[in-house]
DNA sequence: GTATTATCTAAGTCT
DNA sequence: TAGATAATAC
């Protein structure tokens, strides 16, 4: 098969330009993925050795679908011996071979978020440091960022630039919390998503035999998604790169959606730095979308400031408009989603699995998802809260994890008392100052404890049988294969029959039935063959731990390749094609979020991510955006997002004033009204136009300043009658707080007592 | 040491 | 609203 036969001219250029750097700017539906797969088939085709090729992608999905592609292309199974996958899943593979020239077991545990989190909070607590300055989250958020310009624990505390800063934003001790962070990381054999890259980094930069190995081994590198890398990555690459530079990358700058983790747009803008012999292609023409989506998607990315010149085009049919819905409340939004899917469904046979439906955040699920279940539409979320993140599976996981790593201590004070066995908080407590004085793991205290006890009598001896059933499990790790020692360790720790007499209770059957999902999951695992270390051998629970460790939502497999709605974030979207897009809640503070109004690169940044949004549609994409919405348990009024104003009317379908008019009439404040006129909307005759000559934009800033009738909420006094656009008619019982702060409870007919904010309830008031 | 109840507070995207 | 933590009772 003449593999250049099914690609355009450009295309096969970058795919022939198999010597030297290339970088691939490709726009959205460009093809991307197929140049990366061609080129890889076409350089084994040409003779070179697969293991000798890596492959970096965004996804581990996105790595096994373009390894069976090109085995297909090649018509040879030898493809899987490239090395296909993650940065982190690449490289965590690596420095398990090379771990113990850093300093670490073969063994290392990998930390995600929550156990980040969970030690540094214990940091912050035991440095008597007030957690309300030292948030968790913002801590571990400037560790990372640290890390992922390669800047160790010691060079932070020695950067004067980074120390002050700390010192002037009231948080002197960072410096202090990253060092112990680490050493707590390293004493547990532990690393975190950051360490991953950041120990590569040391690894090649300080072993010259190690770097030299991998680059006399690895001659061919293609990186996917390359906008999306960041500093750490970058490096990592060109280290491994610099012996024949035969590196190809492949990118969007419109695209770059992950600046918040450290993304570095430069790395694809200066590129040519680096190479100034670059081979640059653009891939501008569009097969996915209509003329309708490329258009409109332009005319979105037009507005921002920072990008490469490109044109994207498309042979493909005009199509239909994109259409633009309002709704009063989320959950009519995810009504009218579902009704929308579903006439479409029966008018041109589409099925479940040609609709995606995008949002922002994954808490806006929720209302879509009740509006699909009216409906009885199958549908699938990805995202949220995955699988291996629940309680239940995590106290699971937390057992395999000390049985293979009995240093990590996390899982070790995850488990030590579940099932409940009376070793207390007072006791373990004593147990982790201790370790922590004589600068031992809590684990190996635990070992030493019959010679040295410092806690009560039973309670050591409680320990020392948990700590023997530990060992006794471990004995089996290279014995049993992963679902014979999973199931063994589940049975002997008591958590099996914990569970098992939990079922009376709704939760616990589904706990339960949790725990034989991931018992099945392991099954199946065990049962795979190993083609890895040959016929023969069992395939182990180390092996399953570090194959979900780096697991990703969007690498879990469908179950069944059944037929179901896909809900997602967008930024969980990213590389995926859909013939049905929707996507819902554009609302201001939301999409864009309120937290990236500061700033223009991250409004930029926002409004990439609607252009990404926009282009994985194939047919038609739908825009809504909803009056109000619950968030954290009350109604928030929201404004159409900025977005919405921005589009070039020429590609919509407004479907919004039909609404107004109909669905309102009577409540609706003049300052809403003027919202909905944005400036596509033709205007009609005997409605009042607002002055041409105040931009958009302005208008909506000075309507979000005072135009939300605080004129109303200031004259409410207790025992007045209101009138409130969801709970109906209501009696105020009690008024707190002032200006913006200014609460009320309100018993509501209806609906029962409320807290409402004055600013957001826009009560009207019916009797004085 | 454990179970129950009360109080607090969060704002986002992901490896 | 919901999940995490603190306070209280047993």
């Amino acid at each position: 098969m003449n593999l250049l036969e099914q690609l355009n001219e450009e295309q096969q250029f970058a795919v022939k330009q198999t010597e030297g750097p290339s970088m691939i700017i490709a726009g959205a539906g460009s093809g991307k993925t197929r140049v990366l797969t061609y080129k890889i088939a076409y350089l084994i085709h040409r003779g070179v050795d697969p293991f000798s090729i890596m492959a970096l992608t965004f996804t581990n999905k996105a790595a096994r679908e373009m390894q069976n592609r090109i085995q297909q292309l090649v018509e040879s199974t030898e493809a899987r011996n490239v090395w296909m996958g993650t940065f982190h899943s690449i490289f965590a593979r690596i420095l398990r071979i090379e771990s113990e020239k850093i300093g670490f077991p073969n063994n290392f545990t990998i930390y995600d978020t929550d156990d980040s989190k969970s030690i540094i909070k214990k940091i912050v607590k035991e440095q008597q440091l007030d957690d309300k300055v030292y948030k968790a989250s913002n801590v571990l958020g400037r560790i990372s960022s640290a890390k992922n310009n390669l800047i160790s624990a010691a060079e932070y505390n020695n950067n004067p630039e980074l120390t002050q800063a700390d010192k002037d934003s009231g948080r002197g001790k960072m410096g202090m919390i990253y060092t112990l962070y680490q050493e707590r990381l390293r004493k547990a054999a532990s690393m975190d998503f950051d360490d991953l890259l950041f120990n590569t980094n040391v690894l090649l930069r300080d072993f010259p035999d190690v770097l030299i190995k991998y680059q006399r081994r690895f001659k061919y590198f293609l990186v996917d998604e390359y906008q999306d890398t960041n500093h750490s990555q970058y490096l990592i690459v060109k280290r491994l790169a610099a012996q024949n530079e035969n590196l190809t990358v492949v990118g969007d700058d419109a695209q770059s959606i992950y600046a918040f983790r450290g993304a570095n747009i430069q790395n694809i803008l200066n590129l040519n730095k680096d190479y100034p012999q670059l081979n640059t292609y653009k891939l501008e023409q569009n097969y996915r979308s209509t003329k309708n989506i490329v258009g409109i998607a332009n005319a979105i990315i037009s507005q921002n400031k920072k990008q490469i010149h490109k044109t994207i085009w498309t042979e493909n049919s005009t199509g239909e408009k994109i259409t633009l819905h309002s709704t009063l409340s989320d959950n009519e939004e995810g009504s009218l989603v579902a009704r929308t899917i579903f006439d479409i469904k029966n008018n041109e046979q589409a099925k479940d699995s040609e609709f995606a439906i995008l949002y922002r955040t994954n808490a806006q699920s929720r209302s879509i998802e009740e509006g699909l279940r009216k409906m009885n539409i199958p549908y699938r979320i990805f995202g949220g809260l995955s699988f291996y993140s629940r309680k239940e599976i995590k106290d699971i996981l937390a057992y395999f994890r000390l049985v293979i790593n009995p240093h990590d201590e996390e899982a070790l004070l995850r488990v030590i008392n579940y099932p409940k066995r009376g070793i207390g908080q007072t006791s373990i407590e004593k147990l982790r100052i201790e370790a922590n004085r004589l600068n031992i793991s809590l684990w190996a205290l635990l070992e030493r404890l019959e010679s040295n006890p410092i806690i009560a009598r039973s309670a050591a001896l409680t320990i020392l049988e948990f700590v023997n059933m530990i060992r006794a499990f471990r004995l089996d790790l290279n014995i049993k294969n992963a679902y014979e020692l999973a199931e063994h360790i589940t049975k002997h720790s008591g958590i099996y029959s914990t569970m098992y007499h939990a079922k009376d209770e709704d939760e616990g059957v589904m706990r339960f039935e949790n725990m034989e999902e991931l018992l099945s999951a392991i099954k199946e695992f065990s049962e795979l063959e190993n083609d890895e270390v040959g016929a023969g051998n069992i395939r182990t629970l180390s092996e399953f731990m570090q194959d979900i460790a780096l697991h990703t939502d969007a690498d879990e497999k469908s179950k069944i390749d059944g037929e179901y709605v896909t809900l997602m974030t967008i930024h969980a979207s990213k590389g995926l094609e859909f013939p049905y897009v929707f996507i819902v809640g554009l609302e201001e503070n939301l999409f864009p979020s309120l937290l990236s109004l500061n700033s223009r690169a991250e409004i930029e940044e926002e409004r990439r991510l609607f252009y990404v949004a926009i282009t994985r549609g194939e047919k038609r994409v739908f825009l809504s955006y909803s009056e109000s919405r619950f968030k954290w348990g009350n109604l928030q009024y929201s404004e159409p997002s900025r977005f919405i104003e921005e589009l070039d009317p020429q590609y919509i379908d407004d479907q919004t004033s039909d609404r107004i008019l109909t669905a309102k009439p009577t409540i609706k404040t003049s300052a809403e009204a003027k919202s909905k006129a944005s400036f596509y909307e033709k205007p009609k005759s005997n409605e009042v136009k607002a002055p041409e000559a105040v931009p958009s934009n302005l208008r909506r800033m000075s309507q979000s300043h005072n135009g939300t009738s605080t004129d109303q909420s200031e004259s409410i006094q207790v025992g007045m009658e209101v009138f409130h656009d969801r709970f109906g008619r209501g009696k105020v019982l009690t008024l707190e707080g002032i200006g913006a702060d200014r609460k009320a409870t309100v018993f509501f007919n209806n609906s029962g007592t409320k807290n409402l904010l004055l600013k957001f309830a826009k009560l009207k008031i019916l009797k004085q």
